[in-house]
RNA sequence: GCCGCUGUAGCUCAGUCUGGUUAGAGCGCUUGACUGUGGAUCAAGAGGUCGGUGGUUCGAGUCCACCCAGCGGUACCA
C-alpha cells in the first residue's frame, strides 16, 4: 500500500471516556453484579429491564437544542423527526415505565435494574461517559421505611462485595432540614440560583473544608490550578449559620419544614437502631445533598474511606460510589399526580475501579482452555475428536487453529493460561497414546536446581497415558490446580 | 468552559535547558541456539510522520508561535 492509502486509513482508537473490556473485567463485573443482585433479591426487588435508548423528552431536563443537541447526553433524531437519547440514568426510565403502566403495578412497585448508561460529558479518574449502574427504588411508598431500607440495603451490598465495615460509610440528609435553614436566613426560595450556588458549596464540604465552603458561601473561591468559583455572596453571619449547620453533628431543625425533616431522619434512625444498625455504617450529614432540584427529602451517599491511589501513588478522589434519596415529583412529570419514590443507584463501574484500585477486590483467577496441539495437519480429525471428549466430560478444551509449528502452539497455551495442553505425535500415535503437559506445573522447572528433584517434577508435567485415559488423565492434572 | 502539566518505538521513559553527521535504553514482539515442548539464558532482527502546522536558522526532537490530543485540578453533574 502506498503511503497516500496509509493517509487515508481510519485510525484505531476509542473514543475518549469509554473503554473495551476485556475478558477479565467482564468476569470480574459480572461477579460483582451478581453479588448486587443476590442482596437486591433478598430484599424483596424484582428485576426490570428497559431500553437504552428513550424519546428525549421522556428523559427530562436536558432538552436537545437547535444547536447543541448533545449537551450532556447523547441524542439523535428519529427517522420521524423525533429526538431520542441514550440513558444517562436508570431512574428517568423507570419513571416512564411506571406513568406508562401505572394501573397494573403492584403498589409499592419495587423493581432492580441494571445496566450501562451514558453521560456525554468530560471524563475524569473514575467517571466515564459510559458506566453501569445498579438500581433499586420503591414507587409509591411515602413512608421513610422504605428509604432507611434503602441505606441499609446500600450497607448490606457493600459488605457483600468485601468492603469491611468501618472501610465505607452511608451518609444521610435530608433535604428539608436544609430547606428549613434556608428560610431561617431569609433565603427567598424563588431565588433559585443563589439557593443552588449554596447547595453546591454544602456539598464541597468534605472536599474542600469548612474554609473552602465559607469562601464559595461569600465572595468566591481560587484553586490551586488558579481557576476561579463564583461564591453565593452571603453576609457573614449568614456564612456563619450555614457552616455551623453543616458543621453540626446535632441537625437542629429551622422551622416547620425542618422540624418535619428532622423528624422523619429520627425515624430512620429508630428503624436503624432496630436493626441494628449502627454509626459504623450509617450516619446522619448535614452536608450531604445530592441532586440539587431533584430530591425531595432524605438524600444518601455511600463512599470508600480508605485512601485511593492511581498508578502513581497520587491521591486520587473518585467521589461516592452509592447514591439515592426521595424524589417525589419524578413521576407526576407524565401523570400529573403526586406519586412517592425513593431509590439508590450503584455506581458499579466506579465502585469496581475502586475496589481494584484499593486492591481488595480479589479476581477470581480464570484459567484457559485445555490446549489440544496439531502436529500433523492431516490428523485434524484426530485432534478435534479428542477435543470434543474433553468437552463432553465438561472441560474447557479447544484445539489449536492457527497454522504455526509447535513451539508457536506451546506459546500460544502458555499465553491463554491453559493450565495443559495434549500432544500426539506420530511416536505417540503408534503406540496409541497421548501425552499429557501440564503447564503450571512445568513453569515451576525452571527454578529446580536439584537433578533427582527436577527429573521427578518432570515426568509429574509431562507424561503419556493411553488414548483412552485422555479425559481421565487431563482431570487429574486438573485436580493438581483446583484452589 | 477555565487553569496547570505532559506528548520521542507496542509499553515505560532518556535525549530538549547549552540546535550539529545514520535518534537511544529497558520491557514487549519476531526469529534462531533447541532435541517434535511454553516459561529461564544467550544471540540476531523487526519496529519511529520525535503530537500537528507554520516560523527562526546553513542546520530543529532541541528555539518561537499557533493548533490538537492525553492527564490532573476546577466548574457543571439528572
Amino acid at each position: 500500500m502506498s503511503k497516500k492509502d496509509a493517509s487515508a486509513r481510519p485510525e484505531a482508537r476509542l473514543p475518549k471516556g469509554l473503554f473495551d473490556i476485556s475478558a477479565q473485567e467482564i468476569r470480574a463485573t459480572g461477579e460483582m453484579l451478581r453479588v448486587i443482585q443476590g442482596v437486591f433479591e433478598s430484599y424483596g426487588f424484582e428485576p426490570l429491564d428497559t431500553p437504552a435508548i428513550e424519546y428525549t423528552d421522556a428523559l427530562g431536563k436536558f432538552l436537545p437544542d437547535q444547536d447543541r443537541p448533545n449537551e450532556g447526553v447523547f441524542s439523535f433524531k428519529d427517522d420521524d423527526e423525533q429526538w431520542l437519547s441514550l440513558r444517562y440514568d436508570l431512574t428517568a426510565p423507570l419513571a416512564r415505565y411506571v406513568a406508562e403502566n401505572y394501573q397494573n403495578l403492584p403498589k409499592p412497585f419495587r423493581r432492580y435494574q441494571a445496566g450501562p448508561v451514558w453521560r456525554n460529558e468530560k471524563p475524569g479518574p473514575g467517571r466515564f461517559r459510559q458506566f453501569t449502574q445498579f438500581d433499586a427504588d420503591t414507587v409509591g411508598a411515602s413512608s421513610v421505611a422504605a428509604d432507611a431500607e434503602l441505606c441499609m440495603l446500600a450497607a448490606d451490598t457493600l459488605e457483600a462485595l468485601g468492603v469491611p465495615r468501618g472501610q465505607y460509610v452511608v451518609k444521610v440528609g435530608n433535604r428539608k432540614i436544609l430547606d428549613g435553614v434556608f428560610e431561617s436566613i431569609g433565603l427567598n426560595s424563588n431565588d433559585t440560583s443563589k439557593h443552588l450556588a449554596v447547595l453546591r458549596a454544602i456539598d464541597k464540604l468534605d472536599r474542600l473544608g469548612v474554609e473552602g465552603v465559607r469562601a464559595l458561601l461569600g465572595k468566591g473561591r481560587k484553586d490551586e490550578s488558579g481557576d476561579y468559583t463564583k461564591g453565593a455572596n452571603l453576609d457573614a453571619k449568614v456564612i456563619d449559620s450555614v457552616i455551623g449547620f453543616v458543621t453540626s453533628d446535632e441537625l437542629p431543625a429551622r422551622g416547620a419544614i425542618g422540624e418535619e425533616g428532622r423528624a422523619e431522619l429520627a425515624e430512620m434512625d429508630r428503624l436503624f437502631k432496630a436493626s441494628e444498625f449502627g454509626n459504623d455504617r450509617v450516619k446522619f450529614d448535614p452536608s450531604v445533598v445530592r441532586g440539587l432540584e431533584y430530591y425531595t427529602g432524605p438524600v444518601f451517599e455511600a463512599e470508600l474511606l480508605a485512601p485511593i491511589k492511581d498508578e502513581r501513588g497520587q491521591l486520587i478522589r473518585i467521589g461516592s460510589v452509592v447514591s439515592g434519596g426521595r424524589y417525589d415529583g419524578l413521576v407526576e412529570r407524565f401523570t400529573g399526580e403526586k406519586v412517592p419514590a425513593t431509590g439508590i443507584s450503584i455506581g458499579v463501574s466506579r465502585l469496581l475501579f475502586g475496589l481494584q484500585r484499593l486492591g481488595s477486590y480479589k479476581e477470581s483467577a480464570s484459567q484457559g482452555p485445555v490446549v489440544v496441539l496439531v502436529l500433523d495437519r492431516d490428523r485434524i480429525a484426530d485432534y478435534q475428536k479428542m477435543t470434543q471428549a474433553l468437552r463432553q466430560a465438561n472441560i474447557r478444551a479447544e484445539m489449536y487453529l492457527g497454522e504455526s509449528g509447535m513451539k508457536a502452539q506451546m506459546k500460544y497455551a502458555d499465553k491463554r493460561g491453559s493450565p495443559c495442553v495434549v500432544i500426539q505425535g506420530g511416536d505417540e500415535k503408534a503406540k496409541g497414546e497421548v501425552q499429557i503437559k501440564d503447564l503450571i506445573l512445568g513453569a515451576t522447572l525452571t527454578s529446580i536446581e536439584n537433578r533427582e528433584e527436577y527429573l521427578k517434577k518432570q515426568a509429574e508435567a509431562q507424561f503419556a497415558v493411553p488414548e483412552t485415559d485422555l479425559v481421565e488423565a487431563v482431570r487429574r492434572v486438573l485436580s493438581r490446580h483446583q484452589a
